[in-house]
DNA sequence: TTGTATGCGTTATCAG
DNA sequence: CTGATAACGCATACAA
């Protein structure tokens, strides 16, 4: 029927306390002990019973996940939701679960890191939004041996325990496919984009970059592509008329697109000047990117399942650290494609 | 700290069993100690331990799934998948899942329930695939009060515990909408589809009809849509010449909406016969089917996380009946778009 | 109607 | 290096 250590203890002619320290390599145990034990194990093939494991266990695993502000970001409400989703369910282990919010300056992200280095922790998440810092912390955690996810964003030479996010080239690459359903012969699109100062993910060029393959591997004239790049306060204004211009001046342009999340930036612009036959692709279902969705001033939206990432990151620590399984080095998401027509049912994803 | 049932009975003055007793609601209990304990728990916010709970039941929670032999019908590949990934999960709990195959005949589903009417089950998942034989198979769950899960069909008068699938008429018109893309002025849409003989189901038929809404909607002309059936027996071949003239006297033709899951019999006869300029949308992401997307002959494909929604399935199940949960009534996933770009990173979608 | 005792399979401690 | 044993929180059978 079912196996439990006592069983494989009597068949080795060991005690329980023995065959545990054998399964867990704690303690020493003669070699006569670990060769019986373990040909037990093989005969009867034991598998553990969480409950009890869990129910008996004194010690409680700690996973950080380290964030940036949802208020200031808004795409990480959802990788958040996801991370909420996946402690409700964790809360029948021995698993405890911080979140720490930090703010988009380096310092902030590194007085983040260094709080939870500060912490005891066993399993460690978070975005490499920061190149450098990112770098400084992921040598960090490799000393101390503390396994962490990148999520999001991959530094793949940080070499973290797994990735979770999506093929940034590869949804590029499906975002100029979409665009060009929509180009007619001599026809523009735009690329255009708003972030704030200094802020150069290495994704958002990653999209673009895949999204250039995609027009050069199709042969298509590059002349059809033109760039509108502004990096500005957060507040400021001015942009409005430079982009009012910009359009006026190029009537070829009939699909822009949009690399970063925030194409309701854009969106919002075309409804302002009542700008018509241009038509947006953008990325993530933040909520005011679905409202301009569903007016029709973005055509379509690609998305990344974001709560999702938040959810497995933690149920990847979680398989890699309590149940001691082996995971995938690198968890690519789906590429979701969103328009008026799915949109409603796409919150309820999970996943 | 945590509230265990003795710290309830403490507080409430009476011992643990009544308490347990209350909380479960088995066996008597005087109206004095349950007020009590229920006070005691309002104060104190008792949450069961899942682990010792786990640790102590005798009883074994047993689901029963009844799903078609995916040999039959190739769409059932991914729901069992999923199904299997939700057992293995489940093993941790005092849960016990049977997975049993029918063959798509209505004797042969009725054989599989009555099948399952004979063990001890406590909840039960299939797609009403069969309406007659589905209606009095839930006549007899009611009687017997076990709950069930209607998966991927829905048969709303039935009154399952839930339902876990699509709404096929929103697919319908995420369809139509995909096909207006690629047709220009006068040129036609063409609903196609090749099925067994007597396999009438519901959810194909609300494709098609929340198909022509869309486009009754838009105002656009229903001269531009004709339609293809037929009917045969799965060894046939006699529709591939059928198929052929009837492509050659409609030049108009663009696109062709496969509303079933075998778009792949369509596309190779384009292929076949070397059709070109003709571009099919179809459902769902069979193995035959993501060959011909890859080939271009499909452009789009419309997916039903179907292997989510086996998971889901049972553990909507497990939700409502082992932790005691109220869950929704139903559950509609995602309608995925999936083109050449995004199809490759689809298979591992989980949920 | 209520209280008590035993056991579930593991971990962890302690004495050998 | 090893064996014995007391928790862990709950369910359940039995005694009162």
């Amino acid at each position: 029927m079912k196996v439990r250590i006592i069983d494989i203890a009597k068949k080795a002619g060991v005690s329980a306390g023995t065959v545990d320290r054998i399964i867990h390599q704690r303690g020493k145990c003669s070699d006569d002990a670990i060769e019986k034990v373990n040909k037990a194990i093989d005969e009867m093939g034991y598998e553990p019973d969480i409950s009890a494991r869990n129910l008996a266990l004194k010690k409680v695993l700690h996973f950080v996940c380290l964030v940036s502000d949802p208020n200031e970001i808004k795409y990480w409400y959802r990788p958040i939701a996801g991370m909420e989703k996946a402690i409700k369910e964790l809360a029948f282990f021995k698993v405890k679960v911080d979140i720490i919010y930090f703010s988009i300056r380096a310092l902030s992200f590194r007085e983040a890191y260094q709080k939870a280095l500060k912490m005891r922790v066993d399993g460690l998440i978070y975005a490499p939004l920061f190149f450098e810092e990112s770098k400084i912390f992921a040598e960090e955690l490799h000393q101390n041996n503390i396994p962490f996810i990148h999520l999001n964003i991959y530094q793949r030479e940080l070499n973290p325990l797994c990735f979770i996010g999506q093929d940034s080239i590869q949804a590029g690459r499906l975002a100029a496919s979409l665009c060009e359903l929509g180009l007619g012969d001599n026809e523009q699109v735009l690329i255009a984009y708003i972030s704030g100062i200094h802020q150069e993910y290495s994704h958002i060029n990653s999209r673009i970059e895949g999204f250039l393959h995609f027009f050069a591997e199709q042969g298509l004239p590059m002349k059809q592509i033109s760039q509108f790049q502004l990096e500005i306060d957060e507040n400021d204004k001015g942009y409005e008329v430079l982009f009012k211009d910009y359009i006026d001046s190029s009537p070829k342009v009939r699909v822009i697109f949009v690399p970063n999340s925030r194409a309701y930036r854009i969106a919002n612009l075309l409804k302002k000047f009542k700008i018509k036959g241009i038509t947006i692709i953008g990325f993530d279902a933040l909520e005011d990117n679905v409202k301009f969705l569903n007016q029709g001033y973005i055509q379509f939206l690609i998305a990344q399942q974001s709560k999702n990432q938040g959810y497995q990151s933690l149920m990847m620590l979680f398989k890699a650290l309590f149940r001691k399984e082996n995971i995938v080095k690198e968890q690519y998401l789906p590429i979701d494609i969103l328009c008026k027509e799915n949109v409603d049912f796409y919150s309820g994803k999970m996943v």
